[in-house]
DNA sequence: ATGATTGCAAATAATTTGCAACCAC
DNA sequence: GTGGTTGCAAATTATTTGCAATCAT
């Protein structure tokens, strides 16, 4: 599943709330916010992980891009995904391992990280969301100016929770 | 500051709550339960983690290790920490960035990571560890069994925030 | 004694960078 | 036209692995 089924590029409609398609309608005029050249290149990678859920890794997200741009180079991914990164177009996401991934969904959600298979899904939830809020004060626990709180939830997922279910027998 | 004041070792005495220490009196007694050998490498790695709160890289441990060990290999300590890991004495921390970084107080806990600087503090707070308790049924959030959570808080440090305010003036 | 662990060196994986050609504005 | 961006190849950085020597039990 390495192709894409529904372009976004220069389409007038707004996609939906909390993305950056709030404020810019086009990839175009995202760009044009963020002091960046609008290329094909930067359209497809970011298109990549706008359609992306799964929070993919830079070679990902090149293996997916690599079909619509054959000539299209690894370092250019990795440039680009720091550059977007830099220009509050998509995060990093701090979910471990040794590989970085990115996320176009800026809107906040948290992560539930599967400890046996590694799977990342999101996870949505108003109360996680409120931790965001921290004090009455302000936004701020000791001298450190909170942004943005990020919950990782680790454990299993559905799938691997049967797997061992079937296993031991239970 | 790489030096080590207070060797921990095989001293009797019980090193506060909420760590390993709780059920081990001693390394060599955690590395029994584990089925590890007692190593002296071992033995200043695990001490390295349990003295710093500024969840090191594997870089980081064996600068601070090898004053005491000349000889110690990185290879040995990334391998002891992948090993560590695996036997639940320490964890691997995810807050983002391109090297695996580790923490020695399994209890739990958040971390406020500075987006200027990249540092990164421990954060105990009662109200975030509730979020475990994630609903009625158990620690099930849709299919996904939750085995514990992890709060990053990103924003601005205290040192960075007096920096951008000294530079604009405010 | 025996098997686990170490140090070393070499291999692999992940990411970054220099630079000439090329493209967006 | 001009400066930003790309692709390629090479350089760095991060991590892992094979293996003989050594250590813990």
């Amino acid at each position: 599943m390495d192709n894409y089924s529904h372009p976004v590029s220069e389409s007038q409609e707004n996609e939906g709330l909390g993305g950056p398609a709030m404020r810019a309608r086009s990839f175009g005029e995202l760009c044009r916010k963020a002091g960046l050249a609008d290329t094909p290149q930067r359209r497809l990678i970011y298109r990549c992980l706008a359609e992306s859920s799964d929070h993919p890794t830079v070679e990902t997200v090149f293996n997916r891009v690599r079909p619509h741009l054959p000539r299209v180079s690894l370092a250019t991914v990795y440039r680009n995904l720091k550059i977007f990164v830099g220009a509050g177009l998509i995060d990093e996401v701090a979910i471990g391992g040794n590989r970085a991934r990115y996320d176009a969904d800026r809107s906040p959600h948290h992560h539930l990280i599967c400890e046996s298979c590694g799977e990342v899904a999101d996870h949505h939830s108003d109360s996680l969301d409120c931790i965001e809020c921290v004090g009455p004060g302000g936004n701020t626990v000791g001298g450190f100016e909170v942004h943005r709180s990020r919950v990782n939830l680790f454990g299993l997922c559905a799938k691997c929770r049967e797997m061992t279910a079937t296993e031991t027998g239970v």
